[in-house]
DNA sequence: CGAGTACTTGAGTCCGTTCAATCCCAGTGG
DNA sequence: CCACTGGGATTGAACGGACTCAAGTACTCG
């Protein structure tokens, strides 16, 4: 039983543009199915070409890529509406690896059919396109955050935006949201080790700035806190939803 | 005199796929013209909702942000065929500038037309989404880079990301190149100073992987450099050409 | 020949790492 | 009911890679 795209929770949310009419039909035409994965399961494996394209439908995961000798390096944070295995259905291989830190949901879009997207509506195209702009856009804000950012201020970068995304996909509870990622995989975010950003967390903790209960992050000063993360408030959130 | 598409030099280059027939002169018709700039200009503004979208024809530069208080990130460095301002021409602005390295030429194309292009040539449109996922691709390696490589490795990663670079545009002249990019601005993209990525290129100079003579790099042991950086040497490098 | 820019090298400091040990808590099986 | 286990978070102490500040060299350009 597979939700129907004329009926996609997400489209609800703010962050997601809406659709002009009749185009979640489209979508649905292309939609092959669901794919569901547990906790720690990979959704794409870096080196293999994968069969499909998906959106997230429900759930959180992290994009990262391992070297030969184990060090890893995590990408970005996946949340809902996000494409997974763009590049696998473009290119030859996946760069990266994406393992779900929830359970999730992914629409399954098989990669012979993107070409036929393309041919059929230049709109669709055009959104996947500019959504590939976007993951281009938060590349380039990580890649600003680990070469000129310090350590405390990564942190900080890191907690801003993982909130905001909590926050926009509508899965946060309160002012507070349930962060399912360790410090360890924060860490693999920020090019820092899990023992130094634990000592930076607390002096965030120390500063007033966040609080951390039982697995919770509340941002008690989002001014101060954006502010350390050099973050520019005034980005444009809205984005499409294929 | 503007150069016309279905003579485009670079169309020559083994890395760039061929056109199938017919689609040279496609490209023409939403050619605008030629922008001409100069060493030390700047094609695109940090902020700005860029007019125009470009492809480099000539010359070669860089894509970095500052932050407000003076830091440089460089992003990546951009060489012929490359697309600039993708987002600005899609999104809202631009998260980044763009400074030319050397006299640059780009063609323009006008903002509008891009999404004329969507509508009109499918083929088009997908190798735009094509070039995207392997701007995406480029700026995941260097995250690796910057997250999890140590400083040495770090130098190595980029003079043999540079290289390649170099080599597969043609601007190679034998197997050493004439850098256009100063220490500082290679410290810049890697998240180091200029004074300790100077320590750090003396170190490879001395291990014998590198020689530097005026302003000119030779890679003098390619696997070995290779191994350090870290650089999958099976990697497709074919690409579309807009 | 002076000025500017890039590159080079030295010495001292500090941020982040490494290697541990400890704590906390949710499961889980006796 | 409680000891045992294991993963994550936390803290301590010592080390080292990268930074800072500074001086000096090499080269181009007016």
């Amino acid at each position: 039983m597979t939700i129907d795209c004329t009926q996609c929770p997400l489209r609800q949310l703010d962050v997601f543009s809406p659709f002009t009419g009749g185009e979640e039909a489209f979508m649905k035409a292309f939609k092959a199915g669901e794919l569901q994965i547990e906790t720690g399961a990979q959704a794409v494996l870096q080196g293999a070409r994968s069969p499909h394209l998906y959106t997230v439908l429900s759930g959180v995961g992290i994009r990262y890529a391992t070297l030969e000798d184990g060090r890893r390096q995590i990408l970005n944070f996946v949340f809902p509406g996000d494409l997974v295995g763009l590049q696998g259905a473009l290119m030859d291989a996946m760069s990266h690896s994406v393992e779900a830190k929830t359970a999730m949901t992914l629409c399954v879009f098989p990669r012979e059919r993107l070409w036929e997207l393309f041919k059929t509506s230049s709109s669709r195209a055009y959104d996947v396109t500019w959504l590939a702009a976007r993951e281009e856009r938060l590349l380039s804000d990580n890649l600003v955050s680990l070469g000129r950012l310090s350590g405390l201020e990564r942190v900080a970068h890191v907690l801003q935006l993982l909130h905001t995304r909590y926050v926009e996909t509508g899965l946060a509870e309160g002012d507070s949201v349930a962060l399912h990622f360790t410090q360890a995989e924060i860490a693999d975010s920020i090019g820092l080790t899990p023992v130094h950003t634990n000592r930076l967390m607390k002096k965030l903790r120390e500063e007033g700035l966040i609080s951390t209960r039982d697995g919770a992050l509340t941002v008690l000063a989002p001014e101060a806190l954006a502010a350390l993360a050099k973050i520019d408030p005034a980005r444009k959130r809205e984005r499409p939803l294929i």
